[in-house]
DNA sequence: CTGAAAGCGCTTACAG
DNA sequence: CTGAAAGCGCTTACAG
């Protein structure tokens, strides 16, 4: 038999697709005869509600878009799989966006949610211009990154991330540690620290950075330019996989880890963790950020007068290993 | 204004609502005046047609549901990564099911994605005994896992690799590599080739299986206790991760790699790829594996009858690092 | 070439 | 305590 639907339930029971709608969503008076039969009917059909259907009339659907350059980078997976979890146990489910560092996509992918009707929006993306969440009239809730209109930012504690990690350098008796980075806009909070610090010791700042939308080779090819021409005594890397590439580098020119150069990335997700314990890097709250961020998106979906005061951001912690 | 339905457009137009949908559908035969003046009406109020009455009226969601492990592992993050991909391109969205090892969510999404219509499935979780994929009747597409009834399996070319890191390992001298891997059962290729070579080679095999449900730092603690119990001079890690346990091993107890320990890895990730050159390890080809998924997911529901062949396993590479 | 009407599978006031 | 009817926002035969 075809799926079952309300009438084939109501049929089975003996009574009106009113009553087993009202049995379903346990609403208003009903018999315990009535509960009884129509429970019997549901198992034996093998009823399922449609969704679809429900959506349509609550105007809900309980999909939350997940915008993401791309869960293919390990930092954006766990994100995205703490996101996933807070939101599954909310109740809602993950509409994936896998929009990578192009932000044409990301405004499809805004459209398309809108389309579909999300109940709210988690977005993580770096692009900067794509200014359409203002106007998107539903809760959205960015991580780490200022998408403007109001909209709350969950996010790891940059500044102290950053100083963490260049005070670290310094103590470990670098004198010109570089700093790589994706971009260095005024946002940039880990970069704003290592100036700071920096400054504090009086020498002179050396900030690189590389465009997220640079490819890796070329990526690669640059550290190593950068690392060479600057004659860097240590690196502060933004993330873990520029803190590698500087690492190797180091191996293929006979630098001595951390004699001649001293590393420290910045992420620390899981692979990191549990694979690399000899990597120095800071540790961001990958999992408290995508539980926050879920919670946040339900909060304001379930209750929009809430006042969302500014979020704090969330632990960060330096882990030593042996590069620096 | 609230959001615009298409009773507005029609208004607007002066037309009947039959005939915006027909525009909107291009379906039938339209004036160009009405075409232009339903075409500005739809412009000027921003109107974008509700996915979710048409999917309810199509009996069509466009969602395909994933269900992963975790996108925290970076396997299954780019696997995602690319799925999504391969998805968008033939015009569906994603559902992210990310299930963790645990059986039970599995059976639980499962039963959420049918209510929620899903188009499609593509499903690469390790649970064996979730069966309630072949009572589903909508198409299934399996990543390099056997899912049992008829459901199509993408995946590598497990026996290739699982023979060339073992033949590797033997050519670079080690003549008692232990395999290391996730469970030893019948259907794991990588192990049964291992076996092969070593048997060819008149050599015992040693199989460890930690468990895929087993925590991290248990796993690390067991590699640890049976490298050191087995004597090995190799390890044929069936995962990367494993393999740098491996290799933080070797560092920590002060043997030499590869002189001491050759280690051979498996999956290949971004992160490996790029971040850890030197790590030996066969490479899968995640991206194609995902983009075949897609399209096979795709073309099932777009053409029910369609037989589909056992697909041929993708080519796996054996990249060399200095760890073997 | 265009429109009125029925219907996708549900929920929810409103009666009774 | 239960049911008939309207309606969520669309699409699609069927008329004209």
């Amino acid at each position: 038999m075809a799926r079952p639907k309300l009438h084939d339930v109501a049929a089975r029971a003996g009574v009106s697709v009113t009553t087993v709608s009202r049995v379903l969503n346990n609403r208003g008076y009903l018999s315990d005869d009535v509960r009884a039969r129509v429970g019997a009917a549901i198992d034996e059909l093998g009823y399922r509600p449609d969704a679809i259907a429900r959506s349509l009339i609550r105007r809900r659907s309980g999909l939350i878009g997940v915008i993401v350059p791309t869960v293919a980078d390990p930092f954006f997976g766990e994100l995205v799989a703490a996101i996933e979890h807070g939101l599954a146990e909310r109740g809602y489910k993950t509409l994936l966006c896998d929009c990578q560092e192009n932000p044409e996509r990301e405004a499809e992918y805004l459209d398309l949610l809108q389309a579909n009707r999300v109940d709210g929006i988690v977005t993580s993306t770096h692009n900067r211009g794509v200014t359409a969440y203002e106007d998107a009239d539903l809760p959205i809730v960015a991580v780490d990154r200022r998408v403007g209109g109001g909209i709350p930012i969950v996010r790891g504690d940059n500044r102290t991330g950053g100083r963490l990690a260049t005070e670290h350098l310094l103590a470990r008796g670098a004198r010109a540690p570089v700093l790589v980075t994706a971009t260095d806009h005024e946002g940039n909070d880990r970069a704003a620290s290592y100036r700071e610090v920096m400054a504090s010791h009086g020498l002179a700042p050396r900030v690189r950075a590389y465009g997220y939308s640079t490819g890796i080779d070329e990526r690669r090819a640059l550290v190593e330019t950068w690392l060479s021409e600057t004659a860097a005594d240590g690196v502060f890397a933004t993330d873990d996989l520029t803190a590698l590439m500087a690492l190797e580098w180091a191996h293929k020119t006979g630098r001595s880890v951390p004699g001649d150069l001293r590393i420290v990335g910045y992420d620390g997700s899981a692979v990191v963790r549990w694979g690399m314990p000899g990597l120095t890097t800071v540790i961001q709250p990958i999992a408290r950020l995508g539980r926050r961020a879920a919670d946040l998106v339900a909060d304001r979906i379930e209750d929009p007068e809430r006042l969302t005061p500014a979020e704090p951001p969330l632990p960060v912690e330096l882990r030593l290993g042996w590069t620096s």
